[in-house]
DNA sequence: ATCTTCGTGATACGACCGTACCATGATGGT
DNA sequence: ACCATCATGGTACGGTCGTATCACGAAGAT
């Protein structure tokens, strides 16, 4: 039956094979041999389209993140054409709290990523640790916007605002993935967080 | 030479050369083996006094959180006598960030024992999420002290205002844990949300 | 039509890990 | 003075993990 495959397909549903495992098992107790009886492929196919682990994991990373982003996008989308500043931003962060199984997949993973980038140079080389600063630079220029049409409170700062909701967010994406708080205290204190930094609604 | 031991003692001893030993290589890399060469004893030792390497990874967790805790109190008291709520919840988020060597290891092993939480029944009935929770009581009885006297801006809530701080604080530790931020950056950060709750100083 | 290359399976190998087992001085109680 | 117990060392065992090896059928190329 060996027909010629499209290795990036392969490659794709492997990656979220090991999504789905790593989901499951926890990254730190997800082997080949998880990855390959989840992805319903024997062990030889995972080592054939990824050569070692390394690769697969660092492909199922980039394919997290990118996941991730799309996901953020839509809902960004979702929030209709031509919001104000605030309801993009609330839909921005709303979109990355881990609420639902697909978002607290990606945290959980995202985070045990981090961890691993501690003490492992080739991860801690990755750009995954850009992507947090594009979406940074996304929020600090939806708030100078908002803040040359009078939106902010006075004092606050763009740039630092931006930098303190997205740590705020990614603090209290945690706080909900181990069961400290709930998501709609999660979403409160985000709301609460808007109100410090955006004037009250005239 | 076998004296009779201080069990405590050597446990800790012990605890402490997996903190070592795990700041080192990462908390999923350490070994019992490793642990005992840390701490220059045989691995017969370290299954001595711990029967197991759960037990040992659960007695490492409430070790670090004490030691943590110590720490934090300690620079709060060090921030003198009666100084104002700002300054002691400045001190207090400040003493959190991973700008030193043993700051770091602690938000290190922690997030990773927060990660294994999301998969270990054992690890996530751990009493160590609770911290937080205690961390978050003090900071919003000091924002409700202020707010009694006047010192916060209108609007703000003590308990949303305590969750987003500790919150930020957290998201921030870990950014700069994994080299996104710089120290400087996070207290800078850390200084503006202040300034978004309590009242410029007249 | 043959041959090379591709996709796939099964299985073996060496390393490491947590744990268990056996041995043995030293010590303190009586 | 003896003996049970404590502290410690050495080492072996079973399992798992990532990787490497061998094998083979099917397809496209020539």
């Amino acid at each position: 039956m060996p027909r010629r495959v499209d290795h990036a397909e392969r490659r794709t549903e492997i990656a979220e094979a090991l999504v789905r495992a790593a989901g499951r098992l926890g990254l730190h107790a997800v082997g080949m041999r998880d990855v390959a009886a989840e992805a319903g492929v024997s062990l030889r196919l995972v080592q054939y389209y990824f050569e070692s682990k390394e690769k697969l994991l660092l492909f199922g990373l980039r394919h997290l993140t990118e996941r991730f982003a799309q996901r953020v996008a839509a809902r960004v989308a979702a929030a209709g054409a031509d919001p104000g500043a605030r309801a993009v931003i609330e839909a921005l962060l709303a979109a990355a709290l881990p609420v639902d199984a697909e978002s607290r997949t990606f945290h959980h993973l995202y985070t045990s990523y981090a961890v691993l980038a501690v003490t492992d140079e080739a991860l801690a080389a990755q750009p995954f640790i850009k992507d947090p600063d594009s979406a940074e630079d996304t929020v600090a220029g939806l708030l100078r916007q908002a803040a040359e049409q009078g939106e902010l409170r006075p004092g606050v700062d763009p740039r630092a605002a931006a930098a303190g909701l997205l740590s705020l967010s990614a603090g209290l994406g945690t706080s909900v993935l181990v069961g400290q708080r709930s998501a709609e205290s999660a979403t409160g204190v985000l709301a609460h967080q808007l109100d410090l930094i955006f004037q009250p609604a005239k």
